[in-house]
DNA sequence: CGGCATCCTCACGGATACTG
DNA sequence: CAGTATCCGTGAGGATGCCG
């Protein structure tokens, strides 16, 4: 629905709500379990779509299929077909993708560093 | 269900898995869209419950709540109950969350730095 | 091997209402 | 104002099967 105040945005404020809509959707599509841990695997060098299923502690088949996807459309990994058979298909992390990759080793990082503070806060809020 | 390798595993072993179970459930925890925008929200000052379900656009009163929760039981934000009436509670960002919140910061960087590049791999995407 | 479609389940998350 | 409980629909996501 449009309502009358959003007709009346001049454009330049049309274009800052365009793009604060657009990166909270890249911040859905990206903050999500699945996709950081597949960007985490993919590393540095490229993988097959069956390595990463191995990689991937836990993942499905098509979890990794529709979240390989996502990246692409965005282009955060680079999809290269090998045409031969059986199929062979290669997933790189983008300049992009390994721009946020460096967020991501980030948070690992981060994990790991608070781990025992963690389980620390845990035990005490179990009381 | 317990198995035969997992009874001769060596104690270190064990203890590692531990860890590493607890850091990908940590992961899990907070690579979710409302846990890391309400961090963001947070920011560096404390906010009372209402503030923060003004600044995390979308979130509901129970995804509010339900977040907040797990990040104090990991230790990430300090919850403060003033007994007046109408009760007042406010939540602020510990050590380690913020120390989190700098990671975020960079995920929302990188969100900007890239918007660009992916509304043009999105174009590409679409033919 | 990798992708896609289909079915089916269950838990995530919204709406609502009641308490302190 | 903040928290908890309940109800309930929707869609995320697992399992399976077939195709190129």
């Amino acid at each position: 629905m449009v309502t009358k105040q959003q007709l009346k945005d001049l454009p330049e404020d049309a274009d800052l709500r365009r793009a604060d809509s657009l990166a909270r959707e890249i911040f859905s599509d990206v903050a999500n379990k699945w996709a950081l841990l597949i960007i985490e695997a993919l590393g540095d060098r490229t993988r097959r779509f069956s390595e990463l299923r191995d990689e991937v502690e836990g993942v499905s088949h098509k979890m990794l299929t529709q979240n390989l996807r996502m990246l692409e459309r965005n282009g955060l990994v680079d999809r290269k077909v090998h045409p031969t058979v059986p199929p062979r298909v290669e997933y790189t992390l983008t300049e992009a993708g390994r721009a946020l990759r460096k967020t991501v080793d980030g948070l690992c990082d981060w994990t790991h560093r608070y781990l025992g503070h963690i389980e620390d806060a845990r035990r005490r809020f179990g009381a």
